[in-house]
DNA sequence: GTGTGTTTTCACAAATTAAACATAAATGTA
DNA sequence: TACATTTATGTTTAATTTGTGAAAACACAC
């Protein structure tokens, strides 16, 4: 698979290569940009651009400004820099769209961390029904499964089950939270029935189906 | 881990019932108020109430002047229960500091959806399950623990346990508070039980498994 | 009604974890 | 140092959770 792509923007040519090498080690492919025009012009010539990490403070056009712009056509994930993050700066960042802060001075960690858990959140959210995740392609509106080049035959619970997994994909789902969203509210069964759904999905999976990991005592996630 | 308090306001005890039962089946805590002269009080009692989900129409008191109270003290998440939305009552909330509506009738999923969007929202934009110390991270959200750039493999009440360290880092824990936290308050078991946990801790942690330090006659703390 | 496919329940084996136990080691105290 | 306590550790036992196959319940078309 390729390789996600990360916008890296900041003044500070010492500060991008640290946010660079982070993420580099970590398999992602990093475009850097030195201010914000060089950012908005970036964006828009690159449409394969994954997620932005964004500055506040930058001499010309802040970060602020580089988040207005480009949320006026985009809604790629962002996460801001920020010396320290006050009440004010959030309530700013969330009227303009910030997925995510993270204050300077940050730990490696928590960077990956991070972004690793915005890219998880806007994958779920693709603007049409379509659901992706590795090989396996789901759509939604035409209730069709493709696992590489070949479709795969699930009853109805069986979709909205794996659908719900890939919607989450990459989170720690409890039987109860699976149940309640996967049925409905007033649904009193067995949570165990969750177990033969996820058997039978696993085996129509093939190799596949071992992208539905078993946490033992908590119940299931779904990761590539 | 606490449940998230929601107090629901409406004087019909049918509508009460099926919001609460609704939030209750999704791990909310509910306490109900019949008139808004009693929400304002039970509010203003109990600190820790973190959303309330208010009906507009109500004799006596209606809505807007229940949120009008609130608002003149606190800044909690307020959504509205409504007939039917119009501009008006939409402008007129808006202005109140209403944060969500709900138009009823409604679906669970939508009641869900929105009580749970709002919260994320006020808690600030980060309110990821990523907790860290030193080059240890750990995400809650996809049960995973990291040191270094190792992920390791936890069981379910390692995984809870360390967690709970983490959260309380520099605290110095006993084996009663730490049975409380990470095992239920109903535990009678033997509070050794906590030793054999600590010692696979130690060990899966590798180097690191030395933050969690023994204090002698009292317990346990983690610092790195 | 019959037949077909789906969903749920159930029972039991397999896997995994948690708890208990026994003993060794460490710590604090007189 | 000797003794009492407390903690660490390796091992054993018990309990819990999950996987699986089969049967029962259900839904729906014919």
């Amino acid at each position: 698979m390729e390789k996600t792509k990360i916008l890296v923007v900041d003044d500070e040519s010492r500060m991008r290569k640290l946010v660079k090498d982070f993420l580099i080690r970590n398999n992602y492919e990093v475009l850097e940009a030195e201010d914000g025009a060089q950012a908005v012009d970036m964006f828009f010539e690159d449409q394969s651009i994954a997620l932005i990490i964004l500055d506040v403070m930058m001499p010309k056009m802040d970060g602020w400004q580089v988040c207005r712009e480009i949320r006026a056509y985009s809604k790629v994930p962002i996460i801001m820099l920020t010396a320290k993050t006050t009440e004010q700066d959030e309530l700013l960042g969330f009227q303009l769209g910030v997925d995510e802060y993270i204050s300077k001075p940050f730990s490696p960690k928590i960077l990956v961390a991070r972004v690793e858990a915005v890219l998880r959140r806007s994958k779920g959210v693709s603007s049409d029904n379509i659901l992706s995740a590795g090989d396996i392609t789901i759509d939604k509106a035409a209730h069709i499964v493709t696992i590489g080049e070949k479709q795969v035959e699930l009853s109805y619970k069986e979709f909205e089950l794996l659908a719900y997994f890939v919607e989450n994909q990459g989170i720690a789902l409890s039987r109860e939270v699976i149940l309640n969203h996967v049925w409905n509210y007033d649904y009193f069964g067995d949570a165990r029935t969750i177990d033969t759904h996820v058997k039978k999905l696993r085996s129509k999976m093939g190799p596949q189906g071992e992208y539905i990991k078993t946490i033992w005592g908590m119940g299931y996630k779904f990761e590539c």
